[in-house]
RNA sequence: GGGCCGCUAGCUCAAUGGCAGAGCACCUGCCUUUUAAGCAGGGAGUUGAAGGUUCGAGUCCUUCGCGGCUCACCA
């Protein structure tokens, strides 16, 4: 709904109805376009396209330049800008005077002309005929400054993107981006596949879901926090290697590199263990860097990172232990281990368990030193429930974290197969629920009956998109990655 | 949720408690190779919202809204 319109928007709207009345559509249906704005000058810069060849360009109208008898323009289109130059006596002075009064900065607009150099070396298009496309009813941003404020670029993104062609660029980078993990994968022999979003019962991460209802069927339903537990019913099914590409919602807080809903990879390899998708994650990612910025040398928030494989493995007890002095094997309970950390400074949630306080002190003393690419190995059992005993340590699980840039991007581990041992940390889990864990996973019956039906040995991967993409792009926040991040809403 | 900072014209930003301004954009006029075009003139505001203090509030106080950073939880 439009309140008062501003002065600019009046005058805009009385063009567009001044138009109207004299039998012109200010939207027209179709229009006129040989080429676009990158393929004409090219064209013309090596000669493929003559000086008194005329072409058809189309686009947004992002400056207005009128000296008299006489005007420069510049139009942009998805492949760049171009000069235009209108001159009354080749258009005609019903032309030229349309050209002065009915177009805006904003409007699409085709022209048809030839090219030409101006004296100050710019190439141009001397119009011949031109149209308006469609009328923007709304002013642009200022044309030096831009538009800077945070909360307009993501609520009103169009317009961010239409003004910044740096942050149009983010997006261009993190498809590309994507689109290397696929060929990377699929090349792999790995399967893409899609499971389901609305979940009866959600698991394979610790988070809050999102709780929604399917009315029809009276059924609560969550919307996915993890894909896990569907892709390991895949490897029960036969198929060696999948993985999926998509959106999980997790009902948390956000932050500059948590959003409520994010995209997530995950992939599965049957045979695999966690050494080798280790393996599989260092070539992965340096792949994808040389694919989208063709270096695996990247600069992250003032710091130059070597994505080049292979990464340094360290065992996640090692890492604490160097950070903090603490050996949390020799803090076998967790009010032994929160002593420990009170005792150097540390401030944490006294009735936390031992596998969160394990967690806060990696996130506060080791995560943020990870600037090179590093794998952290071997984490509790307990903070893992879905991951595989390491052989000889009952307390340890063959799992890894990779770290870049002081940002966990991914998780993996050889993937717990034994229904019995899953049915134990299911219930072990749901005591965690019932002492008021909001997070621990329910039990998924289903899951367990398909454990049961054998999965073979498997080595599974989770990364988060939207902070590879942080670090391909060099931006903090992960606001910057997503084209509509969530806000509260106003009013 | 806590702390700090911000919110003024379409955009970018000013304004000791004392007449709400500038640049861009817009409108009118001049201007046939300009490019942040230029020159002359003009219009444009519920200063995020609501209260309060004061002769007087964009400015001080209270509450609220939204955003950013930061701490706590998570990927």
């Amino acid at each position: 709904m439009p309140e008062t319109l501003t002065d600019q928007e009046l005058v805009r709207r009385a063009k567009a109805q001044r138009l109207r009345a004299q039998g012109q559509d200010p939207y027209p249906p179709r229009c006129e376009r040989t080429h676009t704005i990158a393929e004409a000058r090219h064209g013309y810069e090596n000669g493929e396209i003559a000086n008194n060849h005329a072409v058809s360009l189309a686009g947004r109208l992002i400056s207005i330049r009128i000296m008299g008898r006489a005007s420069f323009a510049h139009l942009e289109d998805g492949t760049g800008r171009i000069q235009l130059f209108f001159r009354k006596d080749a258009l005609g002075d019903a032309s030229y005077e349309a050209f002065k009064g009915d177009l805006d900065l904003g409007d699409f607009v085709g022209a048809t002309g030839t090219l030409f150099t101006t004296k100050t070396g710019e190439v141009t298009v001397s119009v011949e005929r031109w149209q308006l496309l469609a009328k923007a009813m709304h002013p642009l941003p200022d044309k030096w400054h831009g538009l800077k404020d945070v909360e307009t670029r993501y609520r009103q993104r169009y317009v961010d993107l239409l003004v910044n062609p740096d942050v149009r660029r983010v997006f261009v980078t993190r498809a590309r981006l994507i689109a290397a993990l696929r060929r990377f994968l699929d090349s792999r022999g790995f399967l893409e596949v899609e499971t389901p979003i609305l979940q009866p019962i959600y698991g394979g991460a610790a988070a809050k879901p999102f709780m929604t209802h399917h009315n029809p069927l009276d059924q609560d339903l969550y919307l996915r926090i993890s894909f896990e537990l569907y892709l390991k019913r895949l490897l029960v099914g036969g198929y060696e290697r999948v993985y999926e590409i998509g959106r999980d919602f997790r009902n948390e807080g956000v932050s500059f590199k948590h959003n409520p809903e994010f995209t997530q990879l995950e992939f599965y390899q049957a045979y695999a263990d966690y050494n080798e998708v280790m393996r599989i994650t260092e070539e992965m990612i340096a792949y994808v860097a040389d694919e989208v910025l063709g270096t695996r040398r990247i600069t992250y928030q003032e710091h130059e990172i070597d994505l080049s494989p292979p990464w340094p493995r360290l065992a996640l007890r090692r890492a604490i232990l160097e950070r903090t002095g603490i050996d949390y094997d020799q803090h076998p309970t967790a009010e032994g281990l929160y002593q420990a950390i009170r005792a150097i400074g540390g401030n944490v949630e006294p009735k936390a368990t031992r596998g969160k306080l394990i967690d806060a002190l990696l996130s506060n003393y080791v995560e943020p030193h990870l600037i090179q690419p590093t794998f952290l190995t071997d984490y509790p059992l307990e903070v893992s429930p879905l991951a595989k005993m390491k052989p000889g340590h009952p307390d340890t699980v063959e799992r890894f974290e990779g770290f870049v840039g002081g940002m966990e991007i991914c998780n993996a581990f050889s993937e717990l197969n034994d229904p019995e041992d899953q049915e134990a940390r299911f219930i072990a889990m749901g005591r965690d629920a019932a002492a008021g864990d909001e997070e621990a996973h329910p039990m998924d019956d289903d899951f367990l009956r398909a454990l049961r039906y054998g999965m073979p040995p498997t080595g599974g991967f989770g990364m988060g998109i939207d902070r590879l993409t942080m670090l391909l792009t060099n931006q903090a926040s992960i606001r910057e990655v997503i084209l509509f991040p969530h806000l509260r809403s106003k009013e």
